[in-house]
DNA sequence: CGATTAACTTATGTGTACATTAATCAGTTT
DNA sequence: AAACTGATTAATGTACACATAAGTTAATCG
């Protein structure tokens, strides 16, 4: 990573550190440590926390510093609620505005997916992570719109909180009958982009983002 | 307003400046300037700065600063799309979830804004956007959904760069058959929250933001 | 012995000096 | 006259020193 704008590379960093599971909920970020962890100084790393409080990744006390906001189930609801719908009406502008190209980037990600070694493996799920990121925000992206892209990024980053913080995820997608589900949707869904079919592509993404939060929270 | 928080203040008395039209599009918010006129020291100016880009209401240009974003009638599409959606979503939670005082304090803010005076004039201008700011944010509490809410506010205040810059709005209201249309629809999304009506408070407020979009780029 | 308060510690909050760089303008060269 | 180059300027970018306050521990008093 490049550090010739040290205010956005303390930023990504920062939320590399965060996405990486390097805090747990409730720990505080001292502006002090990120500066002599990333090498830095505190200004950046301070502008970079204010954006991340700013944005709603980080809570903050005041004179007290920010910290990774506790995960609980209320939240959750709220959060999953939001990425039902905003996701939803994403995914039917992407399949009103998708490229050729876009639908058979998707398929890639959906057949590395299905090939995916070891479920169950901290590197596997890593990777499964990595490639749900693309897919939901690669769709995000072929919605053509700015402002429904920048929600679902926002609101996708912080599920990602609960993703961690209840292990169950990866391993519960898999316990239904050996058969992992949400690459099934995710294929659904591709094909109803395909397809431009918009209707059904709002409905098979808010649908899949149902059933990840159910699954999240089953054993809650 | 306080000053306790110098970076708070900063950012909400630039949010002011903004929402008062200080600023045309494309102007140059210079730290050194507002720090000057809002007495304080470039440094809580700055972080306001940045949260401010960071939350998409101005937009930057590196080593040269930030500046008003130049609407474009794309940018704007896209804008009103995503807030008739998400307003619908959140309108529909409203619905959902209002309580009794809630309902009131909208059939009072509806009531105001069927009694306004001298309209054309730039007061009762100003009085009337408060109010639809009220009106609009007030249901995004309504849901009691925290996601929801964020994102319902961050395009209801970007809408306003519109709202200002096409200065046909509050005028173009009340053209159709001399009646104001804005407060009818406010009346009827307001009924069907009291009627605890889900659908149909979803459905008017889509349509409403519709309306507002419309009538805001008839001209253009 | 318990409670209150005072000192201390540690982190954020704030101002400011200095570094850096993008843009501009003038002066030179072809 | 047009184009390049370098100095100037005017803004942001960065570091750091000091102020302030929240939290903690220890000492004192009832």
């Amino acid at each position: 990573m490049s550090k010739s704008n040290r205010d956005e590379y303390a930023y990504k960093a920062i939320i590399s550190l965060i996405l990486e599971n390097h805090f747990k909920p409730g720990d505080f970020l001292l502006e002090t440590e990120l500066a002599k962890f990333l090498e830095l100084s505190r200004t950046p790393v301070r502008h970079a926390l204010g954006q991340l409080v700013a944005e709603g990744f980080l809570d903050k006390k005041k004179k007290k510093g920010c910290f990774i906001p506790l995960p609980n189930a209320e939240d959750a609801k709220h959060l999953f609620y939001a990425r039902e719908h905003i996701e939803g009406v994403t995914a039917s502008s992407a399949a009103r505005y998708a490229t050729d190209k876009g639908v058979q980037s998707l398929y890639r990600l959906v057949e590395r997916e299905n090939d995916l070694k070891n479920p169950g493996t901290r590197e596997a799920k890593m990777v499964y992570l990595t490639i749900n990121e693309n897919f939901h925000l690669g769709i995000a992206r072929m919605s053509r719109n700015k402002y429904l892209e920048q929600y679902c990024r926002h609101a996708f980053w912080r599920s990602h909180t609960y993703i961690f913080f209840f292990d169950t995820y990866y391993s519960g997608l898999k316990e239904a009958d050996g058969q992992v589900t949400g690459p099934r949707q995710h294929m659904e869904i591709t094909a109803a982009i395909e397809n431009r079919n918009e209707e059904k592509a709002g409905n098979l993404m808010r649908q899949h983002v149902r059933t990840t939060f159910e699954q999240l929270f089953l054993k809650i």
